[in-house]
DNA sequence: CCGGATCCGAATCGATACTG
DNA sequence: CAGTATCGATTCGGATCCGG
C-alpha cells in the first residue's frame, strides 16, 4: 500500500491518498446522502466491481473517513464519520464545477437516486431560496423518483422510488405542489440555458401535476452559473 | 478511453471523470503556483513516470483544464486555463481537509517548492492577516526556501530555491523580517499543537536571522484548525 | 537540456462466479 | 446480505531512447 504513496508530505497529497483512488468518490458522494449498505452502494453505482467496493471501504475506514455502524438487530450501514461529513462542502463544489464541463448523456450514462439528490444539492442556492415561499416538489428523471421540499434556507430531499432505502429521509406530509419529469435536458434549466416554459415547449420537461408556474421558483432555487463552482459554503 | 467513464450522468462523476486519474490533482496542485514547463513538473513530482506526466497533460488539455502556451521564443509551459483556475479553492479546501490527517513524514517524503507553496496558501487565513500589521518571512524546509510576505489579507510568495522557475513570482524588494528553517514538526505550529515558543524550544524550528517574536505573526497567519475544512473562499 | 515516445514487468481494475 | 476468489484486460511504474 506504500507503493501507492505520491512521496510528498503535503496535505493535498494526503488527502488524494485518502480518497484519490477510483470509485472512492462516489462511494463518499452515496454516502453523503445518508447511511447505505453494502448493497444499497452496489446498486447506487452498477459499475462497481465488487471486489473493488469491499477495498475502497476498507481503505476508507483505516482513513477515518467511513465507519461502519449496526442496523436494526442483524444489518450493518456504512456511514460517514465526522471527517468525512468535513468532505461535503469540497464535494458539492467539485460538482459545480464538473456540471460546466457535462455534455450530452452517453448512450449508457444513469442517473441514480443519490447522484440527482447530490445534484440537487451541488445547484441549492439558499440565498435565493431564503426569499422565496417554501415549495414542496415532486421531481422524476428516469425512474428516479424525488420528493424535495425548501423551506427557507432549508432543503429537504426524500427517495420514492427506487424503493428507499431503510435509512432514507423521512418522506414530508402533504401532496406536492407541483410534480414533473424530466431528462437529461434538465441540465440546461439548471444552467440557465433554457427557462422553464423554453424547456416545456422543448419537451425536456414535462409537468405531470400542478403549477407549471412553480417551476420558474424550483429554477430559481436550483441554479449553477459559469462562476458558481467558486463559492463553497460552509 | 470511454471504459474510463463511471456510467452517470452526473456533475460529481464528472469532475472525477476530468480531475480523478492518479496524479491529476497533484499536476493542478503545482500549475495553481504558476505555469510549468514540462520539466518543471517532472522536477516537482520526482515520482511520476514521464509517460503518465504526458498522458495526464494530454487529457486535461482535452478537458479544457490545462492549456499550452508558448515561453519566450522557444519553449513551452503548461498553464490553468480559467476553467482550471475554478477549482483552486476547492484544492486549497482538500489540502486542509487532508492536513488533518498527516501523520509523521514516511522516510522517503519530500517537500517541493511548490507543494509548500500551495500548503502555506491552504493555511492562509487572510481575516486574521487583515488584522496584523504586514510581515516578510523567508521560510526554509529542507532544500526549498520561499519569501512570504502578507500585506493586509494579500499573500505573495516568492520561490527562492531551489533555482526559481522562469515564470515564478517576483522576489519582494528590501530583506525579510525573519528567516527562519523548519522540517515537519512546523505541521504542528501550524495546527496549533505548538506555539512557535516551544517549536523554537523543541528544535522543530530555527530562527537563522531578524525577530523570532515575529513567528508569534505567523503562527497566527498561518492556521489549520480542526473545523477549518470546511471553510472555502471564493 | 527540453519534451516527450517506447517498451515491458508489476500492480490495479473489471467482470464474473461463488460462498457463509 | 455482505462480501471473497479468480482471472483476463488495463493501467501504472521504471527505464531507456530519441529528435530538436
Amino acid at each position: 500500500m506504500a507503493a501507492r504513496s505520491y512521496g510528498q508530505y503535503c496535505g493535498i497529497t494526503t488527502a488524494v491518498e485518502l480518497i484519490g483512488e477510483r470509485w472512492a468518490l462516489l462511494i463518499l458522494r452515496d454516502l453523503m446522502v445518508g447511511p447505505r449498505r453494502y448493497t444499497d452502494l452496489k446498486v447506487g453505482l452498477p459499475r462497481i466491481p465488487t471486489n473493488i467496493l469491499s477495498a475502497r471501504l476498507k481503505e476508507l475506514q483505516e482513513g477515518g473517513v467511513v465507519r461502519r455502524a449496526p442496523l436494526y438487530r442483524t444489518g450493518l450501514v456504512y456511514e460517514l464519520t465526522e471527517y468525512g461529513r468535513a468532505l461535503e462542502p469540497i464535494v458539492l463544489a467539485l460538482g459545480r464545477w464538473g456540471f460546466q464541463q457535462m455534455g450530452e448523456p452517453g448512450p449508457d450514462d444513469i442517473v441514480t437516486a443519490d447522484s440527482l439528490t447530490m445534484a440537487l444539492r451541488t445547484a441549492f442556492r439558499p440565498d435565493a431560496a431564503s426569499s422565496l415561499p417554501a415549495a414542496d416538489y415532486e421531481v422524476h428523471v428516469g425512474d428516479v423518483a424525488l420528493r424535495v421540499r425548501v423551506e427557507g434556507d432549508a432543503l429537504q430531499i426524500a427517495q420514492i422510488a427506487p424503493a428507499a432505502p431503510p435509512v432514507g429521509g423521512r418522506l414530508p406530509d402533504g401532496e406536492p405542489e407541483v410534480v414533473f419529469a424530466a431528462g437529461p435536458g434538465i441540465r440546461l434549466v439548471i444552467s440557465g440555458e433554457l427557462t422553464p416554459a423554453e424547456a416545456i415547449d422543448a419537451g425536456v420537461v414535462h409537468v405531470l401535476a400542478g403549477e407549471a408556474t412553480l417551476l420558474e421558483r424550483f429554477a430559481d432555487t436550483f441554479h449553477i452559473d459559469k462562476a458558481g463552482s467558486a463559492a463553497l459554503a460552509a
